[in-house]
RNA sequence: GGCCAAUUGGUCAAGCGGUCAAGACGACGCCCUCUCACGGCGUAAACCCGGGUUCGAUUCCCGGAUUGGUCACCA
């Protein structure tokens, strides 16, 4: 049979890294089979919906690369693909009737208030139980109910004894005593099916084969359980994907500044290395390799070896991995990318490609840029002090003498390139005798003001051009006389 | 609180009865070097605690502890 997953979202903001991992493991899954990959979208909380949210969810999923095959905008013959839509063709409601019929369901008309009355508080956590009040209502209340406009749900009716076990294929057999399943809602009094209802519904009339989830569902699925078996539909396999935590070990939260893919975008991540990340955070490939693109994914993923135990989402590590996508990526794509970060602290005339290629390898995200090409722009204010450098046997001195040697021979020289201003220095290196970085280090210093740069002293004048290379040196100098 | 799950270095993790317990990030050190980075090499750093089972448990079983999830007309 060919495998068919889907990621099922709802529409109320950005997408979260969890739903992100989800949504691409359902994605992988599918593909490493050759199966279909679904998107179907779960819009059956008005009260929640986010106006934009849908097309934030295309988005996301159109330049992360998990390409659906089938959903709102790709018609495969099991749609809508919508919930609000599918609710207005009555089949969630006519499905719960079926649910009646069976008795495995039941009409409830609690009032909110009576509800109110089964809420008790439990360390803070105010928690609710159904006492099935409503499922020993006679026919003829309920007729009478029902006619009379009295605002309903619909209820499943779960045994209180016995005991119920699922199959997860992460986390084996998981077996619950029947007491613990409460009565969940169905069909909501607005006529809106819940989540739990909908997507038992969907999954088995879109054909999924396999439901992928976050683990905070693990708790409900035996209920979902009882529903295939109360329809006589076959139960699909359950893979739930352990949770993602911030470093407190909490859910991730969107407190947490990274918790969304956009956010992770608009910090200078690429998403390449955000895919990448996510994917290794609850599996793991045989091997050792861990970058990998989404084709490469697509071919080693196992969800056998996906992991149990919650992960954290650690920020270092995304880091570090998003700067071997930047030092692996074309020179010219990461040109354009980085060019409004460096144009947004670089307003000269100077050769922005060269610039773009000294920080290539030495930054994680982009807004690193700026910190090191900052000095191009202006010289910034340095103390006299920072021409010390007891690894280069550099003092205030010696710097002095060095600069003021220098600056005839760079007043001369003509050719500004790195090789030419290299090779012009190291004549003077050699007659003197000196260490290279004797005489490096001063210039460089004079030359950017800083004590660390994205590139040699040389190439840092071949970008600044004689003239602000030499005004940068005798004002250098002017300091050092003081 | 009930229920469910998880528990290998700071973090991600391999391991699936016998290993000097992989690897990666980070940290630290060395090398390379015109500073910083890149690259290369190396060091420190872990099986939550008890009981069993077994010739032998990180690995299997049972308890405990801890952490997390869940207990909505939210998904």
């Amino acid at each position: 049979m060919k495998v068919r997953t889907r990621y099922a979202p709802s529409p109320t903001g950005r997408m979260h890294v969890g739903n992100l991992r989800t949504a691409l493991y359902a994605y992988l899954i599918a593909k490493h089979e050759g199966g279909d990959f679904l998107l179907r979208i779960e819009d059956t909380d008005q009260e929640r919906y986010v106006e934009g949210a849908t097309e934030i969810i295309y988005r996301t999923l159109q330049e992360t690369g998990l390409i659906h095959d089938e959903g709102p905008d790709k018609d495969g013959g099991c749609g809508p693909y919508v919930q609000s839509e599918r609710q207005k063709s009555g089949i969630y409601l006519q499905y719960a009737k079926e649910l009646i019929e069976k008795g495995e369901a039941y009409y409830c008309f609690c009032t909110p208030e009576r509800l109110e009355s089964l809420r008790r508080e439990e360390n803070g956590e105010t928690i609710m139980s159904y006492d099935k009040h409503c499922l020993h209502l006679s026919k003829e209340e309920i007729e009478a109910n029902l006619k009379a406009g009295i605002p309903y749900v619909i209820r499943q009716n779960n045994p209180t004894e016995g005991t119920t076990t699922f199959h997860d294929e992460i986390y084996g057999d998981i077996t619950v005593d029947n007491s613990e399943l409460d009565d969940m809602v169905l069909i909501k009094s607005d006529g809106y099916p819940t989540y739990n209802f909908a997507n038992v519904v969907d999954d088995h009339l879109m054909g999924i084969t396999h439901v992928v989830r976050g683990n905070e569902y693990l708790s409900s699925a035996p209920k979902y359980n009882r529903l295939y078996q109360a329809f006589g539909w076959e139960v699909p396999v359950y893979v739930h994907c352990p949770l993602i935590t911030n470093e407190e070990h909490q859910k991730l939260s969107k407190r947490s500044g990274h918790s969304s893919y956009e956010d992770l975008i608009e910090q200078g991540f690429l998403t390449e290395a955000v895919v990448n990340y996510v994917a290794l955070l609850g599996w793991s490939p045989e091997g050792n390799r861990e970058i990998f693109s989404l084709e490469e994914m697509v071919k080693e993923f196992d969800y056998r070896r996906m992991s149990k135990s919650p992960a954290v989402f650690d920020m270092t590590k995304l880091k570090w991995m998003n700067g071997e996508y930047m030092k692996a990526m074309d020179p010219e794509k990461f040109y354009q990318m980085a060019l409004p970060y460096i144009q947004a602290v670089i307003h000269k005339d100077l050769d922005l490609h060269k610039i773009a290629a000294m920080v290539k390898t030495r930054i994680e995200i982009f807004p690193d840029i700026a910190g090191h090409i900052d000095f191009f722009e202006t010289l910034p204010e340095y103390d006299a002090s920072m021409y010390c450098h007891k690894k280069m046997k550099s003092t205030e001195e010696t710097s002095l003498q060095v600069l003021k040697d220098v600056l005839p021979i760079l007043e001369e020289q003509e050719d500004y390139s790195n090789d030419g201003l290299y090779k012009r220095l190291m004549e003077y290196v050699n007659e003197k005798g000196y260490k290279t970085g004797f005489v490096m280090w001063p210039i460089r210093t004079a030359v950017s003001g800083k004590q660390m740069t994205p590139a040699g002293a040389t190439e840092i004048m071949e970008v600044l051009g004689k003239e602000e290379s030499l005004t940068r040196i005798r004002k250098g100098i002017e300091k050092l006389s003081k």
